[in-house]
Formats: structure tokens, C-alpha cells, sequence
DNA sequence: CAGCACTGTAAAAAAACTGTCACAATAATG
DNA sequence: CATTATTGTGACAGTTTTTTTACAGTGCTG
């Protein structure tokens, strides 16, 4: 059974980017735009996990929480909460809200399903995967290893993350746009050529042995990474 | 047979975190809020050992202890008391309750584990690993000591502890938050900074002989113990 | 109480990584 | 084939992150 997410965020393009990722993740997704709604189709359906944002109308994120642990049934469903920079994050580091995890926007789409995935091995493991196969390429997120015919490949943070987000949609064109949100964070501003420069970073690092290239360039479009399987 | 320990514990973060870190000691957890939820699940299936909280909403973590202590089939299920730093420690220090072991709040899961091996050695010898390799490197944490290349090695205690977390996780990457937690122990508040000084300080004592350095640094992401398998 | 071993912090030094740009190379188009 | 649009690349300056060093404080031991 593929696990059930329940989203509660009050901004609406984040909400609808946060669904669109997550599905595509393989997790089925559930949206509440404020708390009340929230408790309501908790009531309905258990989630596996919940993403929380920590302001919210009516009923606030922290309230969310605490409710939340306090009813027997839901006191073992995960939480991340979603903060804004400098909110109150040392009363959530020190975990007071009870939340198993939180994220600070702005967040790479990347970095969130790293934390997801993270908690929900907790749960259940075997659940999660921590190690994705392509072809010759092998990324394991928790050694942060990657591999190409065995052998050990050296990638900075942002080619880490970048070939990250490659393998786990492999095959797929992705326009710089869309790498720079699901690979930066959703608010971040940086040139889209940028992507180009990491893209080639990205491979030299991957084709030092080899003289086949992985990625594909797809002109006018962006990226893709090509696995013949 | 894994050991099974059932954890009695109600602060909630607490809890998840000792079954979760247990969990992947490679024990079989079990959890109670409460000491009457405690004594039903001890009624369903006896544990090998309780780790259990002094303080407890409905019946106290001595009151269990009591009464367990009191009945014949449960009177030799080992128990680690959790107290908090000043919580009438003489008393149970006297051991006047009954229990085996008990640890002081905060504390770290390093400590937490080694004095559950330490028990678990008494009732069941042989099951509780007393010692760890991983490429030429040796723990002993019985005799509290550390070898490479049959080389021995003086550390001091948090370079002991520190190594000790890598050993049983080896090649996974922790961040200096996780550490600080699994390491220092989780509430007690140290500059995340101060990791990297002790792991340099590790560093420096493994690789005195060899250049080989097995522990490897994961930019913006932390440590990691790799060797060579 | 002096000496020693160990801690945590802070600050300096070193290393690794980023984002941009300018220009080169390549592909598409008519 | 010349032109235009797009992508690749090397250099670089700036930033972030890590390593190293120094030091002051603590507690233990003889």
C-alpha cells in the first residue's frame, strides 16, 4: 500500500506544487487548506504522514499538533512541519510541538522528500527507498554515495541533488525552470543558465571513465537522464 | 530471538526516539504511554527488558517497578529506570525499587544502549555484542578499547562515544544535529560546531599511523564512517 | 594544590563549492 | 551555407563550509 500524505497549507500555489511533487512521488496526497479542515479529514482517513505548515488560519499549525497528540489514534501519525525562516525555530528544533521533523522555506522539493522518506523508514520500514538504480548509476541518499559501474563518484551538494532528482524521474525532459524549483527551492533566485553550468558540472564528474553520457540534452526543452534499461 | 524491550515512557518525542534508535539496535520495541498500558502489554507478551520512566502518568514508573518486582513471572525481567537529573536519584540509587540500571536524563543513546548490552548480558550472555569491527578497526566496549591494525589506540570519552555511533552505523551519514543527540545526548545544548572539533580529534587519533582516514566529511551534510567492505 | 586530561568555544586558515559571465561550440533553419 | 538560437565551458570572484589552532575552564588524581 503506497502511503497516504496529508498536506495543510493555506497557500494555495505551494499547496498545489507540494500535491504535484508528492504524487508524483508515489504517495497519495490529500490537501487541507487550514487546521480545522485538517482535523476533519484526519477524522476521516488516518494519514501516514502529515506536512504542516506552522502558520495557518483558524486553527494554527502548533494547535494542530498538540491536538493531534493528544487523541491516542494520532498520537504515532509523523509530523514535519513547514516553517518560514526565523519563526520560532528553536521551539521547534527543541521539538516541543511534538513534530518529528521540520523544513524551512524556502525548501528544495528534494530536501523535503529526503525528510519524508527519512520519517516514514521510521514507520515502516522498507517503505522508503534509500538507494535508486539507473543503469550503470547508483545514488544511495544515505551513505550520500553515488556509484557508476562501481565505482565511486565525488558530486558537490547542488550535482548531488540535481542527479538526485534525475534518477528519481529518469527518462524525463525537465525545463530549467522546473530543476531550479525542485532542486533549489521553490523561492530561490538564480539565473536558469545556471542549471547549465551544474548540468556540466554534473558530468564531467559522471563521464570521467566512461565516454557515454547519461544526460540528455534536449533542445529548447532542458534535461533529461537516459538509462537504457 | 532478537531481545524484545518494551519502552514505558510518555513524553511523546522521547519515546519515538528510543523506539526508533532501538529499533535499529536490533531489538524488538514495543511502547507504552502509561504504567496501566505498561502492565497490560507486559501481560500480553513478558519483554526481555523494560526501559522504563520514573515519572508516569496513572501508575509511576516505581509503582510498576513494585508491582512487577511483587509477581514471580515477572520478577526477573531486567529493568533500566529513566530519571531525571536530580529526581530522587538516592532512592533509586539504593536500588530500593528493584530495578537494575538507571539512567540520567538527558542522556546519550550510546550510554542508553551500552547499559542495556550491559544487562542483557547478565540474563543472556552471548546476545549482546560487546564488541564491533569494520575494516581494521576494532571497539571493545567492554574493555573500552579501540584498535586499528591491532595498533591500540587511546581515545578519550567522547571521541569513544563518537566512534562507537559510527561503528554501528557504518557508511551512514549523520548530521551534527544527529550526532549531538545520539552522542552528547538529546537535550543537552553544545555549539553543532564543537562536532566537527571532536571528530577531528577522532581523526587525528585513528590516523596517527595510517593516512587512511575512515571517516569521510559530507559538505553541508556531515560524517560519515566509511570502510572499505 | 599542582598537574593532567578532557571539554566546549571562538577565531583564523584552508578548502570546497556557487553563480555569472564571456566566448566557443553546436544545432536548426531557411 | 550563412544566420540565428541555444547550449557548453573555462575562468573568476565571492561565499559557505570545514579544518585547525589556541585557549580558558573543569574536574580529577596523586
Amino acid at each position: 500500500m503506497t502511503p497516504y500524505v496529508l498536506v495543510v497549507e493555506d497557500e494555495d500555489a505551494l499547496a498545489t506544487l507540494l500535491h504535484y511533487n508528492l504524487e508524483k512521488e508515489g504517495y497519495r496526497v490529500s490537501l487541507a487548506a487550514d487546521g480545522e479542515e485538517a482535523l476533519t479529514q484526519i477524522d476521516e482517513q488516518l494519514p501516514d504522514l502529515i506536512v504542516l505548515d506552522w502558520m495557518l488560519p483558524k486553527v494554527s499549525g502548533i494547535e494542530v499538533c498538540r491536538r493531534l497528540r493528544g487523541r491516542a489514534e494520532t498520537r504515532n501519525v509523523p509530523i514535519i512541519m513547514l516553517t518560514a525562516r526565523g519563526e520560532e525555530t528553536d521551539r521547534i528544533r527543541g521539538l516541543d510541538t511534538g513534530a518529528d521533523d521540520y523544513i524551512v522555506k524556502p525548501f528544495s522539493m528534494i530536501e523535503l522528500t529526503a525528510r519524508i522518506r527519512a520519517v516514514l523508514r521510521r514507520i515502516r520500514p522498507g517503505l522508503a527507498e534509500d538507494r535508486t538504480r539507473q543503469g550503470d548509476l547508483t545514488i544511495d541518499r544515505v551513505s550520500h554515495r553515488v556509484k557508476r559501474e562501481g565505482r565511486e563518484i565525488h558530486l558537490g551538494p547542488t550535482e548531488f541533488r540535481l542527479l538526485d532528482y534525475f534518477m528519481q524521474h529518469p527518462g524525463r525532459v525537465f525545463s530549467r525552470e522546473q530543476l531550479l524549483d525542485a532542486v533549489w527551492g521553490s523561492d530561490v533566485y538564480v539565473e536558469a543558465r545556471t542549471v547549465d553550468v551544474h548540468v556540466g558540472r554534473l558530468r564531467k564528474a559522471l563521464n570521467l571513465d566512461t565516454e557515454i553520457d547519461p544526460i540528455r540534452t534536449v533542445r529548447s526543452a532542458g534535461y533529461a537522464l537516459d538509462v537504457d534499461s
